[in-house]
DNA sequence: GCATTGACGAAGG
DNA sequence: CCCTTCGCCAATG
């Protein structure tokens, strides 16, 4: 797995590449989560090494929607399983009609199950 | 350019 | 427990 600390060593945190790659990445991964699954921005973050930027892989997803990929942005919530990014989608009910879609249910802006439903991919995607 | 703002999360009080 | 602070860093004013 690449790191983005490799990254870094390589291109200036400044650089478009280095950002346009990281976009890449978060893109990436977030298709890998499959239906029915959920994780977080946090664990986006720690598996390509930058633990600490949690926040850019929400910027990232933001990105996704103009970049004309299909990117199941439903599928990230914040580390308690809520929707936090749920006002970012066309309509502020359409992140939650996505998940409902796919057996994944919601309740006070939460995943149920959360834990049980939680895809980390430090540890699917190690495996593969 | 500097200050503020977040789809975050950990740590400290 | 809950609330605040802090680190993070691209984007925005």
């Amino acid at each position: 797995m690449k790191s983005l600390k490799t990254e870094k060593a390589k291109l200036p945190a400044t650089s478009k590449a280095a950002q346009f790659n990281f976009y890449q990445d978060v893109w990436s991964i977030t298709k890998k989560i499959p239906r029915g699954r959920v994780t977080s921005y946090g664990a986006i973050a720690n598996y390509l090494g930058a633990k600490s930027s949690a926040r850019l892989v929400g910027w990232a997803l933001n990105m996704s929607h103009h970049s004309g990929e299909k990117v199941p942005a439903h599928r990230v919530v914040n580390r308690n399983g809520m929707l936090s990014g749920k006002m970012h989608f066309a309509t502020p009910t359409l992140m939650e009609e996505l998940l409902l879609r796919e057996k994944t249910l919601v309740q006070n802006n939460k995943v149920m199950d959360f834990e049980k439903k939680f895809w980390d991919p430090m540890i699917e995607l190690s495996l593969g």
